[in-house]
DNA sequence: AAATAAATTTAGGCAAACCTAAACTTTTAT
DNA sequence: ATAAAAGTTTAGGTTTGCCTAAATTTATTT
């Protein structure tokens, strides 16, 4: 397998290139990896020599099909341990990078395969980034703002637009988090407030302020 | 902190000296961590200078109270993992060593407390040996062989002494595992069998073969 | 278009953690 | 008690992944 360093040059060049499309220049990677220059060079080398990227000197650097693949594997471990930590051990979101940043590189298919189960097979994590299939697919759903939707569609809340320990705690202690599944019950056409009802079991009235920050792909 | 390797040296003292009790030989090292007798020198004499460790040429090696504190936490997160890939993602015990290998190494203190809440502060590993607390303190619980017992005693099963699969396979269909809490309801003096209610909602009888291959700490 | 500036690579080193081979202690056996 | 065997350490090397300094290439000015 590869070692922890490849795999954070892997992911940054993922990551710094759009998801593979563009090139990336050393000095980019040698600024997000906190290394010098001459470290990147030395290991785009080594990454170009087991065809893990396409390596152009002074040009910059491009993953290959092998590249994306493990990129997105290691995206998807990072994100599962995210909703991981957010999710059951209640960290927070400022929390969680650290620790994921670490988890990711734990090696075990069934770890994740079970992790992913465990957890319900979640679609995004806790910032709202969509988490790769087990086959390596990671799709960009399309995301609706909470306020868009007309009466008795359905959503899931995939991203929050404001992290103010204040709203977060208002949604908290309404019930609302990454992965609640919403349904629009009523809409009150005075002020554009609708009643939702959270996880089939509850349901409140968001003002059309807190509608705007709350977005939500289909179930 | 410490590297990984500094940390598999001192988990693989701290084991092979019962406790930090005895002195160990550098060959009893390199076999348990599989490396050459010349790389377990060369790491006494950096454990040394750290004072992790009492290290004298050619007799062997002891941890300081530094290193006992340190082994225990690590100890303590290997269990805790141990728990988590048995008991939420339904490992089996012989496919947990090899991940929880990995995890311990993870750094991270909130974790760790987390993890242990999130477990419902768990005393034993599903091996049925003791986890550290936090405080790194171990204390080795008495245990009991369950024959032992008397009617209306109860006890929580902390370890099985036959790991053949038709054993452990009876017992999981009988309903006990690692944790399970048991009582003594009734005693069968013609063969010593007994009565066992399982986790307060079943009971069987176990004869007086399979009770003294259970072992139970205080509930 | 030449000169300067910026980016990148190469060369040579360092620390960690391993290795082999040789030297040295300690133990065991004669 | 001494020689052989076993165990341990030291010396010198390797790989990985980083570093600094110098050389090289590309980009930007004038």
């Amino acid at each position: 397998m590869h070692s922890t360093a490849e795999e954070n040059y892997i992911k940054a060049i993922y990551k710094l290139s759009g998801g593979g499309a563009n090139a990336v220049s050393t000095t980019a990677l040698s600024e997000t990896l906190e290394t010098k220059p001459a470290s990147v060079s030395d290991m785009l080398r080594k990454l170009s020599a087991k065809d893990l990227v396409h390596y152009v000197k002074y040009y910059g650097v491009q993953l290959t099909e092998e590249g994306k693949r493990v990129a997105l594997k290691i995206i998807r471990k990072h994100r599962l341990w995210e909703v991981f930590l957010v999710q059951k051990l209640h960290f927070t979101w400022d929390e969680v990078h650290e620790v994921a940043e670490q988890m990711e590189h734990v090696k075990s298919e069934l770890l994740i395969q079970r992790l992913d189960e465990f957890l319900g097979h979640p679609r995004v994590d806790p910032h709202g980034d969509p988490i790769p299939s087990e086959a390596g697919e990671l799709r960009q759903e399309e995301q609706r703002v909470l306020s868009s939707l007309a009466v008795e569609q359905k959503g899931v809340v995939c991203r929050v637009k404001d992290s103010q320990p204040a709203f977060l705690q208002y949604l908290n202690k309404v019930g609302i988090q990454i992965g609640s599944q919403l349904q629009v019950v009523d809409k009150i056409p005075y002020d554009n407030s609708l009643e939702i009802s959270i996880d089939k079991n509850r349901s409140v009235i968001l003002s059309s302020d807190v509608l705007e920050k709350i977005f939500v792909i289909n179930p």
